[in-house]
DNA sequence: GCTTGACTTAAAGTTCACTTTAGGTTGTAC
DNA sequence: GTACAACCTAAAGTGAACTTTAAGTCAAGC
């Protein structure tokens, strides 16, 4: 099967510029063209689009992501150096969703501490509570110095 | 205990610029002036910093920190508002982290394939493996329309 | 054969979130 | 009292990743 750019846009949920962006800036080395100069992008070429959209997605810059693709079209000698990407990059995923963890936990809180305000009617009803009185997973995010948190 | 701007930039991590880049967005609506025109940042201030971190952290704009900050400072009557842009942004964490897991689980899988690659010293090593060959949790990844992987 | 929608390019424009620059003021240390 | 680092503002500049525009070409349906 063999898709034009508006037809592999679409499987990726972006629009047809952003790939001939992408193909502008070598990041689809592999893409072959039509004899009037039309992309044709194969089933194994939207593979490669899938990488390139995780890389995207994980936080890899276009010009990281042309040097892994240009490794790959390199072939065996870059082994190593594409090993070494893919475990730096996902180093940093394993970092990046610990850190979400702790945006998740402190929106959970603040969630639940605008919760206990709407039920009360006001952020008047923190004023009282002891740090007992909180629950003790949330405790963590309450600062002595803060009235409104 | 007060901080400067420079002060404060040290504790979260980012240029004094950005932080009066921040109060130029109106993103501290809290912030207080020396007589002199000299920001002061009081713990419960850093607080906020660390509220406004939490919601760039995660994805939101500096027009919609704007916005919660804003009501913030109306005091009980957003309540609800408030608690509506915790409980969205709370959802929207929770995709991206699983996001994240697919984006990792292919990154594991690369991981695995370019140590069996280098371990055999080409990548031609796939080529004369089965599906049943690939450990089975890395099965899903493989596109037989694709050699290389 | 002609319309129409999707394709092509190069180049300019946009958005976001800072960052830098220029010129000036403040406050602590000697 | 003077040096010097850190503060201040307004405004211009930057870099990343697209997005839009303009002018033209291609291919399927009538």
């Amino acid at each position: 099967m063999i898709y034009t750019v508006g037809e592999a846009a679409k499987q990726l949920n972006v629009t047809p510029s952003t790939l001939r962006y992408y193909d502008k800036e070598g990041l689809l080395p592999f893409l072959e063209r039509s004899g009037s100069g039309i992309r044709m992008f194969r089933d194994e070429d939207m593979s490669w689009l899938k990488m390139i959209d995780c890389l995207k997605k994980t936080g890899m810059s276009i010009k990281g992501i042309k040097h892994f693709m240009d490794c790959c079209m390199e072939g065996d000698s870059t082994i190593d150096d594409r090993l070494a990407i893919m475990g730096s990059q996902r180093d940093s995923v394993v970092q990046q969703m610990q850190e979400m963890q702790e945006m998740l936990d402190m929106l959970n809180f603040k969630c639940w501490y605008y919760q206990t305000a709407k039920d009360a009617g006001t952020c008047t009803v923190f004023d009282t509570m002891a740090l007992e009185d909180f629950p003790e997973h949330y405790r963590k995010f309450i600062d002595p110095a803060k009235k409104n948190q």
